[in-house]
DNA sequence: CAGTGGTCTAGACCACATG
DNA sequence: ATGTGGTCTAGACCACTGG
């Protein structure tokens, strides 16, 4: 048996934990060991048995307690990462998600309303603003040539601190003459379209794709690589009917339920 | 070396395969081999070295052909089943998913039109036709005691042949006394509806879900289990607002897009 | 430096589908 | 009976993080 308490979950974690994996397993022909050590684990996190945000002890000690190799151990504590319950930074420890709840995006609201959630701060980081070449949906959507240029806006947004959503916006340049200055004063894509003579606009569409991370996605969100995620694109048009923002965000799969409603 | 020519698959096909796999690989820092291995079988799948539908090479024989290990030839088979493009069934191979396309489902048109995609012959499978209990979001919905009833309708979609959707339907009973007579003689709800004097509905609201697909879904929809997949939820409604319908759906995350569109 | 998660191996047994 | 994919093990080395 492992003998070496880890560094962090309180010691009457550890003892329920322990408790919990000394039980027997069903017959693996039933559920595969991995599977039923993934739903004790799942116990374990809904239970709050480790606190949100703690550090669970080492793998090669959770397989230990767990009696089984710590591939299969590993193959548990995966599965978990996949569906954003757990969250394993390389040299220091695997963490159990602060904050894993889910977010509504209305089609009938704009995303800042959707995102203002029960309590947590939620805030903004701009990573990148400059201007580029428009992807091949946006050049279409703004009538603009391949060569031509948009605004490239890339933004994080952050629950207390903890990334929850990354995205690339484009805008027409032609329209948006000193959008730079506008948005560095402000911050806000609002007040920039406001400036712009845009008091309303609306979504036109939006569409959701399913994915797995990329390397960057996953590094800016804080995920581990190929973890499911979901990839919602945006139209936004002023009161003519003309585009004005093609927005392609992107969301760990386990943290945003999109809803669609029809006014009525 | 591998001597033992596998059963699918063509000769021309394999010798690609195996030229592909005798590349060098870059450094493991720089990229695992299982995601290397990953790419290449990407490629292979993209340019239909091996046609879709066939059968891939056996695991032990791709391993020893890509050289390496069978559990790290597992993995990179593994992140290529979560994403759609191979589908393995046990006891039999490894196959190449015949129609990796998207469908796309607009909130402005009814379900089965989504689905008339570009050729492919799309079918529908009763597997279940009964009453029972409401679910909450059912019972809350249509207004009734959670021990009322509610008609439940299972139903499988298959493009030529192969499952790509899964549903479960549940309707008010005391609107529909005669829904099963109804149904088994049409096979349609829709004629359900205009038989009970609806003649338009609309969808009301969608909402959309990412979760891992669990043992049952996963059997009838041939993928395996905890496959990233969609759930996609819908209300329907008459032309006075009642909730008529209350349908839960699931795809396989990586074949299907959603759309929503507002009408302008 | 020690401890962590990430990768990889060689070998084994099982359940399942097919002939 | 054979071959397939699914599970599991014990051990190893690496890259990264932190004190």
């Amino acid at each position: 048996m492992a003998d070496v308490p880890p560094g962090s979950a309180n010691q009457e974690g550890l003892s329920e934990l322990a408790a919990l994996a000394a039980m027997p397993y069903k017959a693996r022909s039933v559920r595969p060991i991995w599977l039923q050590i993934y739903d004790r684990l799942a116990d374990v996190i809904r239970r709050e048995v480790v606190a949100p945000g703690a550090k669970l002890p080492g793998e090669v000690y959770l397989a230990d307690l767990f009696g089984v190799s710590r591939i299969t151990m590993r193959r548990a504590l995966a599965l978990h990462q996949n569906e954003g319950l757990l969250q394993a930074r390389k040299g220091v420890g695997i963490f159990v998600r602060s904050r894993p709840r889910r977010f509504l995006i209305r089609n009938d609201m704009q995303f800042a309303e959707s995102l203002a959630v029960d309590g947590g701060d939620i805030t903004s980081r701009t990573l990148w603003l400059g201007r580029q070449r428009p992807s091949p949906e946006a050049a279409e959507l703004f009538g603009i040539a391949p060569d031509d240029e948009v605004i490239c806006l890339h933004r994080l947004r952050q629950l207390d601190g903890a990334p929850i959503y990354v995205s690339r916006k484009e805008f027409p340049a032609a329209r948006f003459p000193e959008f730079e200055a506008r948005y560095r004063q402000s911050g806000s894509v609002k007040d920039v379209f406001q400036s712009a003579g845009i008091d309303s606009f609306y979504r036109s569409e939006t569409r959701v794709l399913g994915g797995l991370a990329s390397r960057s996605e996953a590094e800016v969100l804080e995920i581990s690589p190929k973890t499911p995620v979901q990839y919602v694109t945006a139209i936004n048009c002023d009161a003519s009917g003309a585009a004005i923002e093609f927005n392609r965000g992107c969301w760990p799969m386990a943290s945003v339920e999109l809803v669609f409603a029809v006014p009525h």
